[in-house]
DNA sequence: TACTAAACGAGACGGTACGTCCCGTCTTCGG
DNA sequence: CCGAAGACGGGACGTACCGTCTCGTTTAGTA
């Protein structure tokens, strides 16, 4: 989450501008939402920011870790309300979800950032940390609140646990991410209905596979 | 499929050169391979092709649409041979969909053009003729033949079909290229069973659902 | 001036277009006129002439060989009509040779083909044959005929008589294309009087050098 | 003369290097030398001058102008040393400028960017400063020294004067030019003496002419 | 009248250079 | 020491022409 790549171990000289940070991060995703992730360029960012191109690089080392960072606080939104049941959760969530799918500046970026984090380990890293990890929590406590409610048989051997924790996440997140964007339909409360029951049908074959 | 932008016409002048189209595909796989899509660049593909950057440019109006094309046949090779029973048949077709994208062609373009097309009709529209419709109906055949089989009630609402062979479509391919790429875990068979039980248990509530 | 390369030396086959040879001249012309020296391309003339690209390098090597033909007729129309004394045909020949650089066609390619020609060897010979020769004529005869009128003393050595014709013949086109393009000044009639008088004046002490 | 095509009103940011304006120059006139006028690209003097291509665009809009900048100060040699009379000044200055049009770079520039200045009106007024003006300069000294020594009448009408000095710069650099590159013949001493025989019979002439 | 061979239009081909854009780095000055 | 301004070397872009080639189609003269 923090940009600086070394922290600030000196404590001489003219201090970094916060305000600068966050005109940056407002003028990426801005550039995004206008232009798209390819047409994107840093001196457009730069320019934006009231910001010299020397800034942007003094923080961040290209602009894919630049865009992660710029979306990344977008999913800060995502949140687990409890709405008394399971079904009710997901569906809650998945809505969420979507709907900062339908955002342009998500829209374009993720899947772009994705693609290149595929022969960019650390910038896989920092996608990890900022957005997938914050998105896996909803499942834990989705997961841990439906158990609480009895809805879930509760405790069983912890590494099945995980594993079934990691497949609804990608179940999840990967159909509602497939549906936005490779299928480009929309996300409508009766597709979530759908989905919802699917998981809810579904979980318990898992659960008794093991 | 067909290269071509305008499909010929005329029959006059000299015709185009099959054997380029082809070497340009393959040059192209190889080129993401050895590079990655972003590293990828036209006069590379080229080179590699043994022919003229005009020609790629007469074929193809950009990057984006050639590199669909080069990985689009990559998908021909899915098929859905009958095992006999439906979860078989899905564990198979996961499996086979899951080596798809630990190829690393595949793994770099495929975010890659679904990112851009979100910003360019003309190529979303080419990834849904040549990648998304070839996976879909392998949903289609799968349903059919699991209804032949009786393991799915036969003949409801048609509507109600498409929606369901939709959202199996985008939880399948969602789940895998999720896992796939943005988890960046292995889809291996543990993982595909626990996918296909989820499913087994979780169609017949959709279908109640109706 | 003859455009074919080989002049035919088979007389089996379909002929060439004659018409063709003369509406590709045409359309030279034209294109120079509206684009210039530098903007003419091969592609745009034939389209112009109603005539494939194929048919044109059939006729000429080059660009530049195809200008030098396009152009050198215009210098058919300098002539030499016996205006009773020498200075008067001097003033007259070179208003002419004047009126002629001042068409955008002649002005945009003559000094480029001769720039063109310091490199390129059988360019050089078509200038010389289709163009420069054609001026050095007037200098002889109206350097005759004022010998004939007794402006000008009779038969000294030939070997002179060349030199000073040479002499004269680069002096005034010099001047006169010096003027028009380099100068971009106007070749009105009172320069050419200037001119005029120079070169009568200049004559006789040239004769005297010897 | 100066290569910049704004003068740099602010002081801000990294000033241009001055070492690659020489740099280039040099190159441009290697390349003019090696492969002639029409042969030489804007890649290539880059690689030459070891300086990126855009640094050329930077400086000079086109291929045309660098070109003039990079002939122009060949054309500071030119010099008018007094040798004690009109005509071996005239000699001398007329044998000067055949040298510098014996320089391959002169030759293959000169009339070529001649040819684009018909066409090209930034260019003509760069050419004017650089070179005509540079060059007019010496037949002004000329005449002026020559007036001094009372080989001209002095102090005529000074509309006159000027008319007189334009048709001597024409006629001796046309005249030069034309026998180099047109006609193709060398400006041998015997030549030069006979150009300034003639100037120096016709002046006397025009001036009477008034 | 049919054959034949060259010339024709059309347009794709391998190339080369163009002039632009952006990258990520550097160099300057002022705060 | 930071930050703006902007020049730097580098590299890819997509376009425009070059001059050549391969087609199928005329078009004369000859057989």
């Amino acid at each position: 989450m923090c940009s600086r790549t070394t922290p600030r171990s000196t404590r001489t000289g003219r201090p970094r501008s916060t305000e600068a940070d966050v005109a940056i991060l407002e003028a990426t995703r801005a550039a995004l939402v206008e232009l798209g992730w390819s047409k994107l360029t840093m001196g457009d960012v730069a320019t934006r920011a009231g910001v010299a191109k020397t800034t942007l690089y003094r923080r961040w080392p290209n602009k894919n870790e630049l865009v992660v960072d710029a979306v990344a606080v977008l999913f800060d939104e995502l949140e687990l309300p409890d709405l008394g049941s399971l079904q009710a959760d997901i569906a809650h969530v998945v809505l969420q979800f979507a709907a900062l799918l339908e955002r342009p500046e998500t829209q374009t970026a993720l899947m772009a950032v994705v693609a290149e984090s595929t022969r960019d380990v650390p910038l896989r890293e920092r996608i990890r940390a900022s957005i997938v990890d914050r998105q896996k929590r909803l499942v834990l406590d989705g997961r841990r609140r439906a158990q609480e409610r009895g809805e879930l048989p509760a405790d069983p051997d912890p590494v099945t646990v995980d594993a079934i924790d990691d497949l609804v996440f990608d179940v999840v997140a990967g159909a509602v991410v497939h549906r936005a964007l490779v299928s480009a339909e929309p996300v409508d409360p009766a597709w979530v209905a759908r989905l919802s029951a699917l998981l809810m049908g579904g979980l318990g074959a898992v659960a008794v596979l093991g």
